[in-house]
DNA sequence: AACATTTATCGTATATTTACGATATATATA
DNA sequence: TATATATATCGTAAATATACGATAAATGTT
């Protein structure tokens, strides 16, 4: 998609365009098996570090960082620096905007 | 993402393999800004035809129909047709499953 | 039957995503 | 300070997604 249909798209929404750029985002960064296997993970182990994330995927280690920057830059997720690793959790604020988003738009 | 790699993610999940397939499937077809508003504009005119939608989109009518039928194949959308036309709705109960999956997985 | 209208599909160019190994960076420990 | 460990980033190859024009297919109309 190029950046002109783009703008063409950001007129006249319901959300703002921060919002609804951040909702869709969202809905993209999980509609990925691995991600969404990840937001799994994170919500059953809260504070999991990489290497446990890495530990449970068949993925090389390069590619879950790539995928958690993926989740971070659409806010759903947050990595604390704890020592040598970071550790990961869910940001359940922003996982409960998405589903008051996604009842209050569908 | 190689078959391999899904072969191996498609173990020991809380939702059945089919279940869960069609829920990312949801995320990543809602997961794009011209799918998005595809989504919302049905949502506002149920059983708009594929003209409407090319009418209010940016693209071409052969990249609406493409985009359509990422969301058919995610089954959140279904069009029928009505003579030359096709009409096109959210499939309710399909949207309806996906909000209620969100609020329960998260 | 011929034609007009509407939508889907084909072929293809380009952009983006996904994956990897190699390497850089950052911190804890000896 | 040197070393080990954990994670992020770089460069790149391959796969997938996105967009288009051209054309096929399906239906209504003259």
């Amino acid at each position: 998609m190029t950046n002109e249909i783009k703008e063409k798209l950001a007129k006249n929404k319901s959300l703002s365009l921060t919002e609804r750029e951040r909702f869709i985002a969202m809905f993209k960064a999980m509609g990925n098996p691995i991600r969404y296997e990840m937001m799994e993970h994170m919500l059953k182990y809260p504070g999991c570090n990489t290497a446990n994330i890495v530990d449970h995927l068949p993925i090389a280690q390069a590619t879950v960082s790539q995928h958690l920057k993926v989740l971070k830059e659409a806010e759903l997720v947050i990595g604390e620096i704890e020592g040598p690793a970071t550790c990961y959790c869910l940001i359940d604020e922003n996982v409960k905007w998405f589903k008051e988003t996604v009842q209050k738009i569908f």
